[in-house]
DNA sequence: GACTTGCTTATTGTCGACAATTTAAGGGTT
DNA sequence: AACCCTTAAATTGTCGACAATAAGCAAGTC
């Protein structure tokens, strides 16, 4: 059930295709995060022309997925921590504002809606106790909901269109799960309730708080896997 | 002085050179907001070929200067008052946090530059006053600088390198003057201020009320333009 | 032996032509 | 006159080839 980009635009031209598969390959590592791309090679791969490639890594430049400079080529953007904290500031900007919005903007139907998708959630949460991949995209899934109900388009072209993919890529190329998700699910439930209340100015601290949290628990885990590789 | 975009890249591609030039068109509206572009044309105008302008249109596609629907074609965005508004929300959460960055992570040196560069602007105030254009430039390089002082490239890229031709285009096509501009300047003083004394927390919320404060001045200038349109 | 210089090779940028799709117009039917 | 279908024109998407730039290698100089 878990919605994978609530934002994509339909899939219609070839250069469609191929971004999508080359995005899903790059957010799960297939082609390694700092790699050069070589266009005569891709193209090949996917037997298509190199206009059509180039099309293509134009719009996975959009969402941030790989670098381009001048006559030199293409690379897939790194993953390194510094880049991973610098992305969860700028959540914690935008997805705080987004949750404002949010409880300004939405309707009583989508916070019903939102209601009983968490619900959903906590259920299947309590039936398969521990398996973190899919409380992950509920995570998801929730955050998607909070900034689509900002009904502010440019937040959710920035955010859905753009940092998710980002985001879904840090996720699971270093393996994120860690013991937050449970803590997560009581934040997202008082998110929640802040949003029903049309209180936007405690909604956007909750949400602040939230991505914060979530920051800070990877500084931790960071300073925590220097020290053991130090020692 | 006034430098017009902090984080440019290099010109050496010919499409390179064709983006920039669109850039001011569209920016300055010689090329009118919400028209549609005909590749064919404009290719013969710049003495290109389809493939060059198509790379241009993509550049100027990231910085959401124009939009484009698969067979359909590319047009330059509107220029409508809810897309402004909603910036300005988009800009009070991104530069606030930017702001609280850049107290927390601009060296000495930078902060007495941004001051020399208040001062200078000041100067220039008492010399030519009222000549209002000059002082939008100066607050744009006010806010690149902070925004520049947070260090962080995923908020520089996503402000300076995308947003921030929007909000030219905007003010120009607007023209947005207006008596906020004195006001303005103690405003940026206080920002300034706070970023010195290392207050992360209050930079943010000076730079958000900042920000405010001319959404709120558009919003009530719209609705007195309304008033007057409808009387 | 290290550095520079010139050539070779590979990659990227640009071009013009063709294919696929959309838009517009015209004719026919109800 | 309004609507639908068919056909023609224009526009966008895709292709393969050529030009310009960068990277790698060999020979030559100090």
């Amino acid at each position: 059930m878990a919605l994978n980009n609530p934002t994509q635009q339909k899939i219609v031209t070839t250069a469609d295709k191929v971004f999508q598969k080359m995005q899903y390959a790059i957010v799960e590592g297939k082609i390694e995060a700092g790699s050069k791309i070589s266009e005569p090679e891709l193209a090949k791969k996917f037997q298509i022309s190199r206009s059509t490639l180039r099309e293509a890594l134009n719009r996975l430049e959009k969402c941030h997925l790989v670098e381009r400079k001048a006559n030199i080529g293409s690379r897939v953007v790194e993953c390194n921590i510094e880049s991973l904290l610098e992305l969860y500031v700028v959540r914690e900007a935008l997805e705080g504002m987004a949750c404002r919005q949010a409880a300004q903007n939405m309707s009583d139907d989508e916070i019903n809606e939102m209601k009983a998708m968490l619900e959903h959630h906590a259920n299947s949460k309590s039936l398969q106790d521990g398996i973190s991949y899919y409380q992950q995209e509920g995570d998801l899934d929730f955050h998607y909901k909070v900034i689509l109900g900002s009904h502010n388009q440019q937040l959710i072209n920035i955010l859905c269109g753009q940092l998710y993919h980002l985001v879904r890529m840090y996720r699971i190329q270093f393996g994120m799960s860690s013991p937050r998700i449970t803590k997560a699910f009581d934040e997202h439930s008082r998110i929640i309730q802040a949003i029903c209340d049309r209180d936007g100015e405690l909604a956007e601290m909750l949400m602040r708080r939230h991505i914060a949290a979530s920051r800070k628990n990877i500084e931790k885990n960071i300073a925590k896997s220097m020290a053991i590789n130090n020692q």
